[in-house]
DNA sequence: TATTGTTATACTCTATAACTATA
DNA sequence: TATAGTTATAGAGTATAACAATA
């Protein structure tokens, strides 16, 4: 622990290719290398390949992908918005967001209302607010697993990374 | 800086769904609410998508995917493993691993020579190792722009608990 | 019986291109 | 011209099932 607290007060010295290689090529595991041990890029791969399938498993339930479900959430979050503002907060395309739209729509989850000709407003329906609250208490049970030993300073600096990621 | 080392000197309290959530309301964007903004899940995938489309972007001139790249680093490192091994460390499955390995060896990158009538041992050629040297380059490059502004304490905590997503 | 490797196939998510219609 | 939505299609990674051959 006294060692984190030097550190952090330190002078912020960086991570450099060369540290990360030491560390990776001192890992081992079943008489193995793993060169990628120490590799971000690896773990985080391999961190969100195990997070998505444990959320896919515990949204089973629902009938809702773990996609789906993050755009029945920001629906829900943001009722009257667009089907394009909902797909650029997630991230997702617009040819990808009218095949997700409509198969929630379907399913009777989210109503579109034209607004401007071209625009739709999406609001969740009642079944569809019913199934987002479920999702969401799902999605909130699957957060405390993953945040599961982090204390908070620590999960605030992991959070912001991931976050800093995508902006820079 | 003092509230990191005050934290962490505390009995560490653990992050709850209660405040995940608050922090997720209070994230706005263009005048839509995030509601995952909060969500450690949620940013870990959305990170590891643009960190995977960098990794790729980054490795177009060996011709090489990311899957492909890891695997010829992992043969490279372990000469004479068998590809079994090769899948179980970088989890990967043998239905998948085979066409991988078949792609490689098709390159002439890597070589295969039977040891057990069921098993082969796999190492690189010499065009392997050279392209294997080259990819690892690319990806300590890589590393480098993943951990820009983590210092070495925070990047120890985020990579720790990236790995140990999969573990526990 | 358990393990290695293989083939075939499907699913999820993301990507591009081309098109229509509207602002 | 730019934006909203749509369709079709492709790519990358992962998943299951079934099979042959070997230990």
């Amino acid at each position: 622990m006294l060692y984190f607290i030097a550190v952090l007060i330190g002078d912020g010295n960086r991570i450099t290719p060369a540290i990360m290689q030491e560390e990776a090529e001192a890992t081992a595991q079943q008489g193995l290398r793993d060169p990628l041990a120490g590799n971000f890029g690896y773990q985080l791969r391999r961190a969100s390949v195990q997070m998505m399938a444990g959320l896919a498993a515990a949204l089973e339930e629902t009938g809702l992908r773990v996609t789906e479900a993050s755009v029945l959430l920001v629906i829900h979050a943001n009722p009257g918005a667009s089907q394009s503002d909902i797909g650029r907060l997630l991230g997702i395309r617009r040819a990808n967001m009218a095949p997700l739209a409509g198969t929630l729509e379907l399913r009777g989850l989210i109503a579109r209302a034209p607004v401007d000709g071209r625009s739709h407003a999406l609001r969740t329906t009642d079944a569809g607010a019913a199934l987002a609250e479920r999702a969401k208490a799902i999605t909130l049970r699957h957060e405390a697993r993953l945040t599961e030993g982090l204390d908070r300073a620590a999960a605030a600096i992991v959070l912001a990374h991931l976050r800093g990621l995508r902006a820079g």
